[in-house]
DNA sequence: AATATATGCAACCGTTCGGTTTCACAAACA
DNA sequence: TGTTTGTGAAACCGAACGGTTGCATATATT
């Protein structure tokens, strides 16, 4: 099991679950309606996504309520750092023809 | 086959091999050596990149030279964006607050 | 022309993924 | 106390993943 974030997020259910959560916290059962699979489904993506501790569990009774952990999202954001440099920056158009030369050059 | 992008940076190996070319465009042989995997297994990872357009292939001779294509990362970056504004914002605590009491309210 | 180099593709293999069905268990309720 | 409700865990299944080995092909080099 990897289990890091960028694997919980490659799935397109856990995405969503992720935005749904985000708004508020939600139980299993509540999630589930949501989506066109079985509650167990669920479940099994809420742990993984507690696993690599992008979501967060509070026990209320019978009821668990699961809710986004923000902070770790911004993990996501980090690596994205190095290439938002690139693709902001004028950096992009003149770096990219050095390297192109650097290249030919052999 | 899913084949986005979400998909396509689950895997860590792939995640380097876009760090890798991000810097300077390079051909698969020369991304290979800075792995522990064959030739081919790059070069699978490539074709998987290269199908949903994070990176873009150039002939030249006979040689191969595969560039990121940075613009694509952006689409990571706007899905980011929706939780951007919940990390960053006062909105954070008063929000979740104002959640979790709707919740209990029941 | 013969050989070396750079590359992609196909077949195969063990592992992981995402889903379902079935079961267990604790909390709430009658 | 018996029943309903909310939940997780286990066993199973087909599909996809990531890797390897072997082969085919085109471009350089000799």
């Amino acid at each position: 099991m990897r289990r890091d974030i960028f694997q919980a997020i490659a799935d397109p259910t856990r995405r969503a679950i992720i935005a749904l959560i985000a708004v508020q916290a939600m139980t299993p059962n509540a999630i589930a309606t949501h989506f066109d699979t079985t509650r167990q489904a669920v479940s099994k993506h809420l742990r993984i996504l507690t696993e690599c501790e992008l979501v967060k569990a509070t026990q209320e009774g019978r009821e668990i309520h699961y809710q986004l952990e923000v902070q770790k999202m911004k993990e996501i954001d980090q690596w994205l750092a190095q290439f938002r440099k690139i693709w902001e920056g004028r950096f992009s158009e003149l770096d990219k023809l050095l390297a192109n030369m650097k290249t030919k050059k052999k």
